[in-house]
DNA sequence: CTTGATTCCGAAAGCGCTTTCGGTTTAGCG
DNA sequence: CGCTAAACCGAAAGCGCTTTCGGAATCAAG
């Protein structure tokens, strides 16, 4: 199978390869005929342009990278994916490629990050849940490697972001429970390193607050982000002279956690708790 | 922000930029004392090597695609995730890369392949679910380009794939539930299109046989892959006058299905069922 | 018919790396 | 000490594309 390059092309149409280059790329000074007649005979041979060959000449890389979360299993969670899908949705539209990089460990991230701002493979790079201080965007600021934030941190300000608004979801949350007649809501946290897991935290007690509700430390606790500390976070709270009626949790693992404690305390979730 | 690149180093060091990619790719007609040297200053100055120039020279593009099911959600399927981690984390240690390719419907998947194949931006292409005369393995044959399917067709001879055993793990299944007393095991399955689907009813079948149980028309049925579907499907088995003692279903979206069945009826899952 | 402005395209220089080819040194050995 | 072989490294040619520069051809205007 003979490879298409611009050579051939060029060398099919007896043009330079410049020219062709030209043609496909929608330069200015070039005939309106010439062009067609180069069109047609990329078409005829179905050329697809050398993406590294046009990366390196171009100096721009057409892919972005999404960097995953460091913890293994996160990326099994919904948003991840979503988030993914997303991404390479808008990107694809454009022509340009998503790279996925893991880090193994949170140590192999840095340089995981400063290879990806150095070795030019990217343009861009998106990063989860900024932590406090965040030696990543550190240096992706330091080489000037264009990148967004999915999550905020608190001194989020001087970076671009997006994300959900954890605070208000939360206090709505607080809301609904109690126009369903709730008076004492548990809540199972995510750590606060994560800034989402203090938003969440916030929202919680402004929900409370808004309702007119007390809070009860007995019934707030951070609980590590897996459904096993969260079930044992649930049970404790279940057992309790003063069991809460409805129980919020900050990620969806942790909630699977807690239905798990309800079950097995033979309460039906949605209707007993 | 000095861009260090193969030049600067030579120059750093006072000699050919030949010999300092020599020195960094453990060439053997490099000295001990010179590699030493470049291996130092490569690391003072933090080089990392441009991989789009690499890629160029070497003809290799050191990544691989996964090509993303063209069903939308899809993604958000935990086995999806899973794998690009799997995938992500042994590419990782040969420092490629792995590209997350999405086709937006059906009829461009032809072009997406076509381009992943023709655009020299990969050296290998991972796609899930094989359809029966699968034109995506088709335009990658053609092409020439290196590939592997995770799922299997009824004629995947002629390729590399991987996939669960579903047969024999669906047989195990069968044997566990046998081993733990149950004499009547109902079965959800899915639609038999799905290469899997078929494999997962047989393994199910042989399992029965296996262990000397009776195969029943009435508490085996295929379902959507939908929890709405299978629950109904649930419930019917456990109002009917022989209820199974334990329900068998082909994929996790089904059991949730089935696990709401059970608690509608006021069972307590793994205890009642 | 001359001149100056346009239009179009060829020539060629990169982009940053790899890798072959030779030539110069040094080592090995009689 | 002389010869051959081996060890190193410089020079340079690509990889397949983009893009500047300038020249030839075409056109409009005087």
């Amino acid at each position: 199978m003979q490879r298409v390059s611009l050579k051939f092309l060029a060398k099919e149409l007896g043009v330079t390869e410049g020219t062709v280059s030209r043609a496909l790329n929608d330069y200015p000074d070039i005939s309106k005929a010439t062009r067609k007649r180069v069109l047609e005979v990329a078409e005829k041979f179905n050329y697809k342009a050398n993406q590294t060959a046009r990366r390196l000449a171009t100096g721009v890389a057409e892919a972005v990278a999404y960097l995953m979360p460091p913890n293994t299993n996160t990326i099994a969670e919904p948003f991840v994916s979503q988030l993914l899908e997303g991404i390479g949705a808008s990107l694809a539209k454009r022509g340009w490629d998503l790279l996925v990089v893991q880090a193994s460990s949170a140590e192999t991230e840095v340089e995981t990050v400063e290879k990806l701002s150095t070795s030019g493979r990217v343009s861009g790079v998106v990063i989860s849940r900024p932590y406090k201080n965040d030696h990543r965007i550190a240096l992706l600021k330091k080489y000037n490697m264009p990148f967004i934030v999915h999550g905020r941190s608190l001194q989020s300000d001087d970076y671009a972001w997006f994300d959900v608004d954890s605070e208000q979801a939360f206090q709505d949350a607080v809301t609904h429970l109690a126009s369903l007649g709730h008076q004492r809501i548990g809540f199972i946290g995510a750590p606060l390193d994560y800034n989402f897991g203090q938003m969440r935290l916030d929202g919680y007690k402004k929900g409370l607050l808004a309702n007119g509700l007390g809070f009860d430390d007995a019934i707030v606790e951070i609980a590590e982000m897996t459904d096993e500390a969260s079930e044992a976070v649930a049970l404790k709270y279940l057992k309790s002279s003063l069991a809460p009626t409805a129980i919020l949790c900050a990620t969806d693992t942790q909630a699977i956690g807690a239905l798990a404690a309800v079950r097995s305390m033979g309460l039906i979730p949605g209707q007993d708790m």
